[in-house]
DNA sequence: CAATGCAGGTAAACC
DNA sequence: TGGTTTACCTGCATT
């Protein structure tokens, strides 16, 4: 593991300065990143990506009505009723500015816990997601299904949990920074050694 | 062709 | 109250 990081670390630096500077852009830029991780959740992630350039080239990333949103997302992402409502949603908190009010919290654990509170369809995990994808967040830990499977071959956790409480999510996020420490890769980026261990290649 | 597995989980109902 | 189950939902690759 510690072999493969070697060899990527240039390329996960150079994605972080991406993150950094999509976090420094305009909140719509924000806004965008933040849809993407509404996504995500059992969907396949380049797909994802697609159906928001999608939104975007259609002009319905801020205007458009759940059903219109639902349409693009439909052939490209499981639960597309649901997220289209959730990024309708989400659009009504950047433009009450109620967004911004999150995104300016400057404890990161504070911020994550905001996030999930207060936007629709994003839990623990795509929350650190999205933290992590606008340059923040490097002591979290994204446990999604690869990361899990990770950590349970490596004896990190016993076995994978039926279900992630936030109370779980917690739990494992210690042991996984825990082990992050102990070869020395950063948690943020262990996350991206993992995904490109199990695909093969890095995304977002 | 039918069955199964997989895709970066979360909210809400349930007891 | 807190842990567990279910709804959300579908295309594509593999066996």
């Amino acid at each position: 593991m510690k072999k493969i990081y070697c060899e990527i670390k240039s390329e996960i630096e150079k994605r972080f300065e991406d993150f950094r500077k999509i976090g420094a852009g305009t909140e719509e830029d924000v806004f965008r990143e933040l849809c993407f991780c509404i996504l995500t959740p059992q969907s396949n992630a380049k797909n994802c990506w697609r159906a928001v350039l999608e939104l975007e080239k259609r002009d319905l990333i801020l205007k458009g009505n759940s059903k219109e949103i639902s349409e693009v997302l439909k052939l490209k992402t499981r639960f597309h009723n649901c997220k289209a409502e959730n990024i309708v949603l989400a659009r009504q908190l950047l433009k009450e500015s109620r967004l911004s009010g999150i995104l300016e919290i400057d404890d990161d654990f504070e911020m994550r816990i905001e996030i999930v509170k207060r936007v629709k369809g994003m839990g623990l995990k795509e929350a650190s997601h999205f933290m992590r994808n606008t340059g923040r967040g490097e002591n979290f830990a994204i446990l999604d299904r690869h990361v899990l499977r990770f950590l349970e071959q490596l004896k990190v956790i016993n076995e994978i949990p039926k279900n992630l409480t936030l109370k779980k999510y917690c739990e494992i996020e210690k042991l996984y920074i825990k082990y992050s420490k102990k070869i020395s890769v950063p948690p943020a980026h262990l996350d991206m050694v993992v995904w490109y261990y199990s695909t093969g290649e890095l995304f977002k």
